[in-house]
DNA sequence: CACCAGGCTCCGA
DNA sequence: TCGGAGCATGGT
């Protein structure tokens, strides 16, 4: 696992490269600070095993996409050593929301405000993490808000983030997690189509959106949200490649082509 | 000053 | 079903 291009390709919203190689971020209420070299930390630590996703075989899976195309064998080869990361649906969902005709430098920004201590009453919701396996972790001192307490506010109240039109799309997804409409959870086992269905039921959640959570918040790889944003053009840049075809590694092409189109002089412009 | 950002809603063909 | 304006905000 390449620890940058995992944290910093665009999946996450709260990692920060502190100072050079060295990362600090928050996940379900913990917070760490991690090198590349300690990788194998992580590897003995079952939270982060988990949220690293670290047992299962990326090569493989690049290996199986490479032979589908020569363009997106070069993508997966410039990827090589991303994860994708385990994070919370509800955070998952909330930060893509706020992604929407954004960019990552002010979702950040605004992720960051949301999460503000006290902003919202949110405090650490891991008081004491037990063993460390030799990791720099502790509580989050900046936990994700639930949906529960966001469901409570109003528009208003979130003018301090200045999420723009985003704010009143935050609130409803918040509203329908916390009162039990949308069942987060229950979408990792319900088929792709009803999943993506359930999530589109939010105000301000379209099919783009959808597949971010999906893939990303509940570590869905059959979900291919680059479907969305190439769209049709999908035959033209993947000249016979069709979406069913990347099977259980669509997340991961996703994530690849994407990197790769932002590297390499936006070829496919609009 | 335009133009755009990991889109979506709304409206009018 | 499809296309295009508008949307809040901030960076370039």
């Amino acid at each position: 696992m390449d620890l940058r291009k995992t944290l910093l390709c665009g999946q996450c919203f709260r990692w920060r490269e502190v100072s050079p190689g060295v990362f600090t971020g928050t996940a379900a209420g913990r917070e760490l600070t991690v090198t590349q070299a300690e990788v194998p930390l992580l590897a003995a630590d079952p939270f982060w095993r988990n949220y690293f996703d670290l047992e299962t075989d990326y090569a493989a899976l690049a290996k199986q996409l490479a032979k589908l195309h020569p363009r997106l064998r070069e993508a997966a080869n410039y990827g090589r050593g991303i994860h994708i990361l385990r994070q919370e649906p509800w955070e998952a969902l909330c930060s893509f929301i706020l992604s929407q005709n954004n960019h990552i430098p002010r979702i950040q920004g605004i992720i960051d405000r949301l999460c503000e201590p006290n902003a919202w009453g949110t405090q650490p919701t891991v008081p004491t993490l037990g063993s460390t396996y030799g990791l720099r972790q502790r509580a989050a001192q900046r936990p994700f808000p639930p949906p529960e307490v966001l469901a409570e506010l109003q528009v208003e109240d979130l003018a301090g983030l200045r999420c723009g039109f985003r704010a009143k799309y935050v609130l409803d997804a918040a509203r329908r997690v916390a009162d039990g409409r949308l069942p987060l959870e229950e979408l990792r086992e319900a088929p792709l189509p009803q999943a993506r269905a359930a999530l589109m039921q939010v105000f301000g959640v379209g099919p783009k959106v959808a597949d971010c959570t999906l893939l990303y918040g509940l570590h869905r790889m059959d979900a291919f949200p680059v479907d969305v944003w190439i769209g049709r053009a999908m035959e033209r840049w993947f000249p016979g490649v069709q979406p069913t075809d990347f099977g259980a590694a669509a997340g991961l092409a996703q994530q690849y082509i994407f990197d790769y189109i932002r590297s390499s002089d936006k070829f496919l412009t609009k």
